[in-house]
DNA sequence: TACCAGGAGAAAA
DNA sequence: TTTTCTCATGGT
């Protein structure tokens, strides 16, 4: 993975869409629900979720604790998944709250805090991500499937790579670099929902049509 | 009506 | 080890 290709896919996605400010929360831990309710579900799905949460309880892990199985699994319907997602909401309280909280767990390492993440029921690496960067700052790079379906586009992924292949292809090229880790993926994101899957590219990619053009203009080596 | 969305885990091959 | 199936609502 080219750094220099990374940093221009950068600079384009910024002159498209500006900064993006991410991640929409109030704080870190409604950053780590947001990140467990998100999974495969759009995310306008896991606002109507939280807000039917928030209407029931303060968002904090004692208080989904002491909530009904099937009140929070009711709560958290929109989201889709509800019953798993109840359960991996619980199972993540739990252990939170067994680690001290955001405290006791901003105090490990971001390797052994990215283990504990990952020993979690329900926390793939994805997740893990999501909460280590947003939630924790950690400087981490957030793969998913909108970052492989961008980066195959550009020729600079197939696509089918290992998730840490890629993490750590990014990171390598971007450097410990907290603000610029959250603004790319959340360009990419916002950049995802402008591909769709058909190659070559449809109509409906008309924005990321836009986008490549302006990559080309920014690649010396591609001008003509 | 059919497809898709900021995945993850379990089962099957 | 890799692939397939399951979980589920809401928008287009």
């Amino acid at each position: 993975m080219e750094p220099e290709a990374l940093r221009r896919v950068h600079e384009v996605l910024v002159a498209c869409f500006g900064p993006q400010d991410w991640w929409p929360a109030e704080s870190a831990f409604e950053i780590m629900v947001g990140a467990i309710l998100t999974q495969n579900t759009a995310w306008t799905n896991v606002e109507r979720a939280l807000m039917r949460l928030q209407a029931r309880i303060p968002l904090s892990a004692e208080a989904i604790l002491r909530l009904d199985s099937d009140e929070l699994a009711d709560a958290l319907r929109p989201s889709g998944y509800f019953n798993v997602k109840s359960q991996r909401l619980r199972s993540f309280c739990e252990a939170y709250l067994q680690a001290g909280g955001l405290s006791g767990l901003d105090r490990l390492p971001t390797p052994a805090l990215r283990a504990w993440l990952l020993g979690l029921k329900g926390v793939g690496p994805e997740t893990a991500d999501d909460i280590l960067l947003y939630a924790f700052e950690r400087p981490v790079f957030i793969v998913d499937a909108y970052t492989r379906r961008i980066f195959s586009r550009l020729g600079l992924l197939a696509g089918k790579e290992p998730y840490e292949r890629i993490r750590d292809a990014f990171e390598r090229a971007l450097g410990p670099d907290v603000p610029l880790l959250k603004e790319y993926h959340a360009l990419i994101v916002q950049q995802g929902k402008a591909v769709c899957r058909s190659r070559p590219a449809c109509d409906r990619c008309a924005l990321w049509q836009t986008c490549a053009a302006a990559a080309d203009s920014l690649d010396p080596s591609s001008a003509g």
